[in-house]
DNA sequence: CCTTTTTTCAAACGGTCGTTTAAAAAGAAA
DNA sequence: TTTCTTTTTAAACGACCGTTTGAAAAAAGG
């Protein structure tokens, strides 16, 4: 599912922005940000370089506009579903497993379009934390460092006896865990010869939630185990 | 930990290929495949272009000849471990720990350097997997089907009653978030505020192996539950 | 209408890319 | 040494890169 990008507000421009957009991110996610020239995109949206270059500045400009305004919505719901589960928790600690239930239904939702699944944009999140670009990284702490301080604060509730390093180290499983499923989904497909398909998003997300909170629950469960002993 | 690349056989070349590949591993973990040049690595091996391309025949071949020279070493040790592992089970099938601790030990070895730990290796295989260049795929397949289908053989004999569908789904899941964890290590250090350090490898992997037994065991728990619902 | 600002465009700039050429240097075999 | 093969080298090739220029076209404001 690719999705459109509505003008901001009340600018002179026709949807040329958009178009550049969209292309961007359909060849991004193809061939990687550095296998991608601005030609190409301003091709595929039927303008030319000088035209992007205008609305985004650079090449750089470009990947990150369009990195945040297809992750930016995703957080949102994600810090969206957590607020819902705390409203309905009566003040009590979350569970785990709707603690990353929030964290992960949102992306499974965001690669379920009208048209169908499409795999692909998992793949270009998923590459976008593995691309060694250095600007990149800058992008991420804006994007993902106040998700990931407010997920560790739930998690800190919901395990009072954990260690602070434990939590760290386990979010950070869960979270590879899902960038690694989604990144390197094809090989799912070409591995089990076709048995596991990628046609069915919420069975891959329902499949993860499961793996991610047997997982974490297992680790904190062993530190606890040895502290004891 | 950088390795030196010995020569094959009796060549009369002097150490000029070892040195391009040695520099190739350097820049390419650190810049990506698309983000480096020809010129850089012959540069840093004291050399030129063309003999590069001379050893290697292009940049896609120096690329696949530096893969092959990590990984395969790597899986070597993956199937030596796992052989021993059934050689002292006497014919009873192996546990899910045991079966990734031969997985997953082997590539915190080759991490694990004289020098100390290098994380920068282990964001170069997450990162081969990821990179968009198709002819990686290629090498993908060949240097890691056969290792696949190994597994696979052991995780069935291990879960008699579980879904062929299901092993592989916990397979991948494993495999990504190893992938993804190795890859995504510095993410771990800045959101921890430092907490969580990289130096100790060996730390890294026996919580990794926590994780993905815990997480494999619970997916395969909870479809079995389900079935017998 | 005319003026002003925003948007689009063809063309070009300076640079760097992967790769190749052809000759010199080095080594092995005699 | 002479001959033959392998290795190294400087220089160049053609193509394509991200970016900029300057002017035309379009839209907005008056």
């Amino acid at each position: 599912m690719m999705v459109e990008y509505p003008q901001k507000s009340t600018t002179r421009s026709s949807g040329t922005k958009a178009r550049i957009l969209t292309a961007a991110e359909h060849l991004f996610t193809a061939r990687g940000f550095a296998g991608v020239t601005m030609r190409e995109v301003a091709r595929r949206a039927s303008t030319n370089v000088a035209s992007a270059h205008y609305h985004f500045g650079s090449k750089e400009g470009l990947v990150i506009e369009m990195l945040k305004h297809r992750i930016a919505p995703i957080n949102a719901e994600r810090l969206r579903l957590l607020k819902e589960a705390k409203h309905h928790s009566g003040g009590k600690p979350l569970k785990p497993f709707i603690i990353f239930k929030a964290l992960l239904l949102p992306i499974g939702q965001a690669a379920t379009g009208s048209t169908g699944p499409d795999s692909r944009f998992m793949q270009l999140v998923g590459r976008s934390f593995t691309e060694p670009a250095s600007f990149l990284e800058k992008v991420h702490r804006r994007l993902f460092r106040e998700l990931s301080d407010i997920f560790m604060v739930e998690l800190r509730r919901s395990h009072p006896g954990a260690q602070e390093e434990d939590l760290f180290w386990n979010l950070h499983f869960v979270v590879a865990t899902m960038l690694g499923a989604l990144a390197n989904h094809r090989r799912l497909v070409s591995f089990s010869g076709g048995l596991c398909n990628d046609q069915d998003v919420d069975e891959m997300i329902q499949r993860l939630i499961v793996f991610a909170v047997g997982g974490f629950t297992a680790s904190i469960e062993n530190t606890k185990a040895k502290a004891n002993q």
